[in-house]
DNA sequence: ACAAAAGTGTTGTTACTACACCCATGG
DNA sequence: CCATGGGTGTAGTAACAACACTTTTGT
């Protein structure tokens, strides 16, 4: 009887990026140009070294596509179908990461035939397995947006009430009370006023928060 | 320039099997044989096969290991720093599983030294990175437990009310009234008396009840 | 008759929802 | 002075926590 194979299975990651971006919930995606899947749409993602963790990888992916380096990342999930890419055995650790699209500059390399932001209720067909990937990382987001203080990765360092209001709506698709969104958000002492205003609009000028701590608390939110 | 080395990294499985015994939560460690972590203990696992994904691993060593074939079973997260394992680089997809103590039976073999339960407040030393594995599955499962209906997978096909009450006290450490659970978990939903008592003991018997559907669904208990 | 667990309701308190008007600014 | 978004309080309701005694069985 000869050997069993040795195990041959390479270990990818993928990474779903959102922002919040002209009113609408965005993930980026890049355009291959490799066959079997010209023209199709993915989130980045690439093979994970000898020498370095998958959150490195994700890290570095991140960097080469968007520029940013110091943005909310977790580890989604591991996807591991069989077929799940038509060449190789490939199983991909995905995860997800929270930008604030004011950070974000486009890098666009000729790796690929495109990169774009897509808003996540008009996603194109997607390569491999990444219709999958991105459901489990919407569903992952929202349930974060509410039990935790993570929406701080998606703005700036400050911010308006109605700005972060309107990350919920976005997000979780609902439209909320405005006085009762403020007392909410208020009574959890997560964030605090800085003590100046955003003017130069056609309105009263806003109050202007920031977030008391920049890292994952869970808190019940909405 | 030399090619790069091709990756080489061995995807293994790890399972974290949990059940409620003798009034604690416990979880199955095996006792290794292989050096260099000769007598330290860890959770079952194994490599996964080139034609299967890692859920079907985790079931071949579930089976493997109790005999049991019908459990609930949910991929955790994968495991990955370099140094995890200090002779070759293996990323685990660790996950975990439920089990009634009443349907479990132990199979030993002489691949390891012993098998055995353990309450997980007494955990021994634990091989690899197992100890961080141990705290993410019992986070896990104490948020599964508040937040699904997924005690159905620790208790037999039939139970009290009782039984019920003592798997939320046990695992998520607390104690609660008996009027306000029984209210709670009525008024949800989720389980149905089934007309029988379990008599047999010197008081008063209980009226036994099943839970409606044996699959994960998202409901607020505690 | 006694021990041991099963079973059952009410009341007070708190948290949440619904809701409408005045304010500050730029044009 | 008008349009635009910013900012604020109250009252009714529903959900939750606290709490103690009676019932049924086996010995």
């Amino acid at each position: 009887m000869p050997n069993p194979p040795k195990q041959s299975i390479i270990v990818a990651v993928d990474t779903v990026i959102f922002t919040v971006k002209d009113g609408e919930l965005c993930a980026l995606l890049i355009q291959m140009k490799k066959s079997p899947y010209t023209g199709l749409w993915a989130f980045p993602g690439g093979r994970v070294e000898n020498t370095e963790t998958t959150e490195e990888t994700a890290v570095r992916i991140l960097k080469e596509q968007t520029g940013v380096s110091n943005v909310y990342l977790e580890q989604l999930k591991t996807f591991d179908s069989i077929e799940r890419d038509q060449l190789e055995r490939v199983i991909s650790v995905a995860s997800f990461a929270l930008i604030s699209s004011s950070e974000v500059e486009l890098k666009t390399t000729d790796k690929y035939q495109d990169v774009k932001w897509w808003p996540v209720k008009k996603l194109p067909e997607l390569a491999y397995d990444h219709k999958h990937i991105a459901k489990e990382a919407i569903t992952r987001l929202k349930s974060r947006l509410q039990y935790t203080n993570i929406a701080w990765s998606l703005l700036s360092e400050e911010f308006t009430l109605t700005d972060l209001q309107r990350v919920y709506e976005i997000i979780l698709d609902t439209t909320v009370d405005k006085r009762n969104f403020r007392k909410r958000i208020l009574a959890l002492d997560l964030i605090v006023p800085i003590g100046k205003k955003r003017g130069g609009e056609a309105n009263r000028p806003a109050e202007l928060y920031k977030f008391k701590h920049k890292k994952l608390e869970y808190v019940e939110i909405m």
